[in-house]
RNA sequence: GGCCCUAUCGUCUAGUCAGGCCUAGGACACCAGGUUUUCAUCCUGGCGACGGGGGUUCGAAUCCCCCUAGGGUCACCA
């Protein structure tokens, strides 16, 4: 059996893409669900926009989304480095192997030459492409001028024919050899181009399966040249359809937010973000669209994998968002939602702890009401604030006043309420059910006693279990904030 | 524009490879009911698609061709 082998190949030059996390989750899957290795090397090539920093929170966002691997950065492997910057020996050794065997030949065409050869192309509406001018420069000339120091590229030389790419995710495609340019591999300035490395890498590498964008099938003819150029075998290929925005275009900022840190920052549980990607693109039986990362490793298939591209509905992934929360034991929620409290001033580091059953009851009743943890500190301010000075939002204020009997009703509640202490029936359902014989009792309908109490208590017009909030506030603050309403609503 | 990819409800998709089981299934969204003290959850129902045209076949969402539409790519970026 041929050793699986898989890779994700970021870029460190910015933000984590979504679009980076779903390729890595799918090679991801597909390496763990098979026993094989998956690989993470850093492709900073471009030395001009890769930075430490981009690295770093790739490395970190991956890991919070559950994908580990086996050789890269931070773990190490038989095939370090894995920062493609730190190769160079390797690439070198490489280009001079594919220039000796006349696969490649030196181009001294300067930067301004190609830019007016693109520009006269352009103006004549020609595909732009490079002229080949250098192409069959005299060998022994081509090695005195680069004795002599003179500027020059390296590019492969492109062979008549066409080129039969076998993808996984969308079949044979060919692609005429007349339609590629003689790429360059090595710059003037010595550096490699990606489509060199990426080559080079993947079969020091020992890469057997590579899945990645559709925005690179048409770089792919490119690379099998190379492999054959270098006696190899290229590996299997797999394209897998773009993320689309809402403008069908390719996902980018324009049309909302791309980054896995924007997401994570608003609050969408790392399992429903996980979920929500391995939905763009594929689909475990057509039927179940909510299931853990272990269903979809043990399910996923290459092969299985959607052509077309998948526009990302926002809406989706905030019910999915929901979905998940609402299934979260109460405790991991708290745990989830803690930093969001903290930041909000609503509590310190110790204060959960040493009240946990409060807000294990706090939590309980917004669960059901949140879609998003950063949701959760602006739902339950009311229990947080001053018991004379609870924010009245307008719609729970005009609710409250539309009954002329307000004051009185809540007066009379209060001294219910206050009976039912002493009597010690102060619990949650017994409160709900007695508030409701109450009204009854009363010949009133729930809305009388209800809206204004809602006000009382929590400036809002609508939200959990009054019952609820009763015995989350305890009675004396219950009593402060009544009797604040009876006279602020008067 | 050249080349390449793609084409099922508004969106994500099942069904396409092995044509009949499809009067095309699920989910989100939307609409209407129900449950509920409110909000939310939850439940029920509804709306809603095989881009168009030719073939092949007894039979096509499924196979072939053309058209159309969308996307990707054409860098000394990756």
């Amino acid at each position: 059996m041929t050793d699986l082998r898989v890779r994700i190949a970021p870029s460190p030059t910015g933000t984590v893409h979504l679009g980076l996390c779903r390729t890595a989750l799918f090679n991801w899957a597909y390496a763990r669900g098979r026993g094989g290795a998956f690989i993470l090397r850093v492709e900073d090539t471009d030395r001009t926009r890769s930075t430490a920093e981009s690295e770093e929170k790739i490395l970190e966002g991956l890991r919070w989304l559950g994908i580990d691997w086996d050789e890269g950065p931070g773990v190490g492997g038989p095939h370090e480095p894995y920062r493609q910057s730190e190769r160079s020996d390797a690439h070198a050794l490489v280009a001079a192997e594919v220039l000796a065997s006349g696969h490649a030949y030196r181009c001294f065409c300067t930067p301004e030459r190609l830019d007016e050869l693109r520009a006269a192309q352009e103006a004549k509406k020609e595909t732009p492409r490079y002229d080949q001018h250098c192409r069959d420069l005299d060998p022994g000339e081509s090695d005195r001028r680069a004795a002599a120091g003179e500027a020059h590229v390296l590019r492969f030389r492109v062979p008549e024919g066409e080129t039969l790419v076998r993808d996984l995710v969308r079949g044979d495609v060919r692609f005429d050899h007349g339609e590629i340019d003689d790429w360059i591999m090595v710059r003037r300035t010595g550096a490699p181009t990606y489509n060199f490395v990426v080559v080079c890498d993947d079969i020091d590498m020992r890469i057997s399966h590579v899945f990645r964008g559709e925005e690179h099938l048409v770089n792919t003819p490119k690379q099998v040249l190379l492999y054959g150029a270098l006696g190899r075998e290229a590996p299997a290929f797999g394209h897998l359809p773009l993320m689309l925005g809402t403008d069908r275009k390719k996902l980018s900022k324009r049309t909302g937010d791309t980054a896995l840190g924007d997401y994570i920052a608003k609050g969408y549980p790392r399992e429903a973000i996980v979920n929500f990607l391995c939905l763009q693109g594929w689909a475990l039986d057509g039927e179940t669209e909510v299931f853990d990362t272990e269903t979809f490793v043990k399910s996923f298939d290459i092969t299985d994998v959607q052509k077309a591209g998948a526009v990302f509905d926002p809406k989706k992934f905030l019910w999915l968002s929901g979905d998940t929360i609402r299934r979260m034991p109460i405790g991991e929620l708290l745990t989830a939602v803690t930093p969001y409290l903290e930041a909000a001033g609503m509590v310190n580091p110790s204060g959960i702890a040493a009240q946990r059953p409060w807000f294990e009851q706090l939590m309980e009743g917004e669960q059901e009401r949140i879609e998003l943890f950063s949701e959760l500190p602006g739902r339950v301010r009311p229990f947080f604030e001053a018991d004379d000075a609870v924010t009245y939002e307008e719609a729970a204020e005009k609710n409250a006043r539309k009954h002329e009997a307000r004051a009185e009703h809540l007066s009379a509640f209060l001294e219910w309420l206050e009976e039912r202490s002493e009597a010690g029936e102060f619990e949650t359902s017994e409160l709900s059910a007695g508030m409701k014989a109450w009204v009854k009792e009363r010949g009133l309908k729930f809305p009388a006693l209800f809206q204004p109490l809602r006000c009382a208590l929590t400036g809002m017009p609508g939200g959990r279990d009054l019952g609820d909030c009763i015995t989350l506030l305890g009675l004396e603050r219950c009593r402060t904030r009544i009797q604040a309403a009876v006279s602020r609503l008067i």
